[in-house]
RNA sequence: GGGGGAAUGUCCCGAGCGGCAAAGGGGGCGGACUGUAAAUCCGCUGCGUAAGCUUCGUAGGUUCGAGUCCUACUUCCCCCA
């Protein structure tokens, strides 16, 4: 039974289908069944390994969301423990070993997001947070190996694609990394003692390392386990999303302005509007519709809305307003908004006068990463002074550049923009 | 434990008779065209506002000169046990 022909009882499996959430479900009639019973505990696990999730993350998210919608009860689950280990899934070389002082503080970083799309508490539909630490550092090996290892046959564990990849490949898999799989599926039973979680939720190639899960669970007499993912994502022109040249599309305001969350948003391909609408904000279907069916450049209203509804969501409405009214001044009008990203200068450097290769580079505006960069761009025009293109690397800047409001406007591209403030 | 091979521009892959800031590709960035899109075309892709400086796993050595030759070490891969 494919997920498209499927006709679900429950509103949450109806939501998740509508907008394109699902890619593989171990048994969709039989979660189905489950959800429309109410009160259905599903979870998902995050691994620590950054300070912030990114967008990659955000599907995933974004089910658990619907999930405390339509009448479930989500599970956030932190991989305080897991993250130890290091999952291979999709990995060509071995993690990098994080310090439990890094795990501790990149799991402080992520807690702040969810709280954003789920509403915590102790109630029968609120969400709950658990570190897995909390178990898994309590195993003993002899004991686990007879508990939990003697259900695992090491010739299955060779053929999941998380080890069989890197076998085939030749590329190094260490014992460590080879017992990721055993651990996350000891979760999903832990967590069904304690919760009655039924579901796991994850990305696609959380595929495997679900289905062992329930696999143990069948083993260890849980009642039944499901999993659930949801697809990979990709653009429409195939790369992968939200990695940008800055590195990943960070979801944490302090590593990810408002503003630059909005521009990621709004630069979506035509191709991804509608997608992307229906898994990232939670408008009607039917207004997607209406937008979807835009074409040539009046898609662009619809980039717009994607863009500010997708950081409502993740930065609150009036960051999102912002970011939107500062693009549309920037980029709509052309003039200069008050509100773009600003860097302080002391006033007697620009009474001095500062170099434009210095101005543009990290020791001011940071827009390029050297001086030697900038140098370059300026060669290939890309950098601009009050909108005026720079032509001389040696131009030199000066409290005569400050325009009407009192800076100074660098842009690098069409863009990026940065606001030098005397101080 | 024995034998063989490999480490190249801090994104990846990858060429490199002793004169090399180092071929080529991917990716990325910029420009043009557009609609803050895609596709396409062009340019750039070590640091330095200059003279210049620092790169080819690490440390020594040979040489006027070393990514290239020699020695030791480190890491990885393959074959045998």
């Amino acid at each position: 039974m494919t997920a498209e022909s499927f006709a679900p009882k429950s509103d949450f499996i109806r939501v998740l289908q509508e907008r394109g959430y699902i890619h593989q479900a171990s048994d969709l009639a039989g979660i189905d069944a489950l959800a429309a019973e109410g009160g259905l505990t599903t979870y998902t696990g995050y691994d620590c390994t950054a300070a912030s999730l990114h967008v990659g993350h955000l599907l995933s998210i974004m089910m658990l969301h619907w999930l405390q919608q339509t009448g479930g009860r989500p599970v956030v689950l932190m991989g305080g423990g897991t993250t130890r280990v290091g999952d291979p899934s999709g990995r060509d070389e071995t993690r990098k070993i994080l310090t439990l002082e890094q795990i501790e503080a990149n799991k402080e970083g992520i807690k702040k997001t969810f709280s954003r799309f789920l509403s915590f508490g102790e109630g029968g539909g609120e969400a709950v947070m658990v570190d897995n630490a909390e178990w898994l550092t309590k195993l003993n090996y002899i004991e686990m190996l007879r508990d939990i290892g003697r259900h695992f046959s090491v010739n299955r564990m060779m053929s999941m694609d998380s080890v069989r990849l890197r076998l085939e490949r030749d590329q190094e898999l260490s014992f460590l990394e080879f017992n990721y799989m055993i651990l996350q599926s000891y979760d999903f039973v832990e967590l069904n003692r304690r919760f009655g979680t039924r579901l796991q939720m994850g990305g696609s190639d959380q595929w495997g390392n679900i289905v062992n899960g329930i696999d143990l669970g069948r083993r260890m007499g849980t009642p039944q386990l499901y999993g659930l993912t949801c697809p990979l994502l990709t653009t429409a022109s195939g790369a992968k999303m939200g990695k940008t040249a800055a590195g990943a599309v960070w979801l944490d305001a302090g590593m990810l302005s408002a503003y630059d969350y909005w521009q990621f948003w709004r630069n979506t391909e035509d191709a991804d509007v509608a997608r992307f609408l229906k898994l990232f904000t939670l408008l009607p279907l039917s207004e997607i519709d209406r937008l979807a069916a835009l074409q040539g450049a009046e898609i662009n209203e619809a980039k717009a809305i994607l863009a500010t509804e997708a950081t409502r969501l993740m930065h609150g409405a009036e960051a999102a307003e912002q970011a939107a009214e500062t693009a549309r001044k920037t980029f709509v009008e052309g003039t200069l908004a008050a509100s773009l990203p600003s860097v302080a200068v002391p006033r007697s450097v620009l009474e001095a006068g500062l170099g434009v290769l210095t101005a543009f580079g990290p020791e001011h505006a940071k827009l390029v990463p050297s001086t030697s960069e900038a140098r370059r761009q300026i060669k290939g025009g890309g950098l601009r002074v009050n909108d005026v293109q720079v032509s001389d690397e040696k131009a030199v800047l000066g409290l005569s550049d400050l325009t009407a409001e009192g800076v100074i406007k660098l842009s690098f591209g069409r863009k990026k923009h940065v606001l030098l403030r005397p101080e």
